[in-house]
DNA sequence: ATTATCTATAGATCTATAGATAATGC
DNA sequence: ATTATCTATAGATCTATAGATAATGC
């Protein structure tokens, strides 16, 4: 009856937690009881709060790290119909989910010091997958791209939206997170200027 | 010598600490202190530290929904110049001023309770404004627009894109405020597939 | 023997109030 | 008389550790 492991039950409490109240409003005491144990026994699993919420950072940015570097080496198909899917998946891993997972991304705490240094870093990564996708499918060389400048602020504009969409997520969280991934990466090309390319996989609204 | 009302400077504290560090991360002693009082001083300012952030949110959103009244009542210039307008006035209010005071609005104490309900619906209306800016510049009929979820859907990117530029600038403070704001408004209105009205009064760059 | 869990608590804060004192304005 | 400020502190937490007890696996 006891359900999955209490290290995983822990998790789950806490990014429940963090994500509605944040990280520093969250006790250690609410975590371990909605996970069903005592305060103290989650030391038992963590060394404290902090790793809590380094775990759940890391595990969330980890998959759209992995996706984003096979999709930058998959040369053989158009670089638009990459970066969509990669603008796609990034907004199912933000807002799918029981929990708003992507509010973790907001928490004030973690653009602070040290100790998610780890998650910025992965972070800032994957943005530049996203820099290296655009400016390919702007026709620009990437390593010499023409615009440098323009590059670097339409890349700021995308990632700005694909991190929008948790603020748009926690107004509207009953929507279908399905298709309005995909209506996202459709915004997103069309901020950059590139043609959607499949209508077929993108059948979101086009408004007007 | 003492510069500003200490009222004044506490807000001011406040503000800085808060976009910083987070809400529940900011004890009421710094606060004091980087106003140069005593921790219990604040209260004879403030009923408490819930206070300061309402105050802090309230004086931001207002004067943006102001703007915004004004905007859609001017009818006599077309709707997608006023769009462009208001995306570009809420950026500056969020990006601009010494501190990143759009951050606020990502605290997650924010979207909880009864305190900022207040915020929470000037907020809300100021969505409502920008949704019927986008009907009317997308050739809708307001009352009745043809495709209501088509449009609700745009208006919540757009939204989203322009609450987006917070993480964007907190990531990337340095930037010009003044070019970018310009940058998102332009990108608000390709994201809505409209065309953007002013290219004297948007210099902005356009990728590709 | 090790792993998992609990009770109890030390030590450190943090908010808000009480009450005193100084400064200001009639 | 009122306003502004301070010191001191009550009362409430909160994190992390200590140490005991039960459960598990050889």
């Amino acid at each position: 009856m006891t359900g999955r492991p209490p290290r995983e039950e822990l998790l789950d409490a806490a990014a429940e937690l963090f994500t509605l109240r944040g990280y520093a409003a969250t006790t250690t005491r609410e975590v371990a009881q909605r996970a069903g144990l005592r305060q103290a026994t989650m030391y038992h699993y963590f060394r404290g709060k902090e790793e809590l919420l380094v775990e759940l950072l890391e595990s969330t940015v980890a998959p759209s790290l992995r996706l984003a570097a096979r999709l930058l080496a998959d040369t053989g198909r158009p670089a638009a119909l990459r970066l969509w899917e990669l603008c796609r998946a990034d907004v199912l891993m933000l807002c799918g989910g029981p929990n708003n997972l992507g509010a973790l991304y907001l928490l004030p705490e973690v653009s602070d010091g040290e100790r998610f240094g780890g998650f910025r870093r992965m972070r800032a990564e994957l943005k530049r997958v996203y820099r290296g996708l655009l400016g390919e499918a702007a026709g620009a060389v990437p390593d010499r791209p023409a615009d440098p400048g323009g590059l670097d602020l339409c890349n700021d504009l995308v990632f700005g939206l694909i991190e929008g969409v948790i603020l748009v997520h926690r107004a509207a969280p009953q929507r279908s997170v399905d298709s309005f991934a995909a209506a996202t990466a459709d915004a997103a090309l069309r901020i950059a200027g590139v043609s959607v390319p499949q209508p077929a996989a993108g059948p979101a609204a086009q408004p007007s």
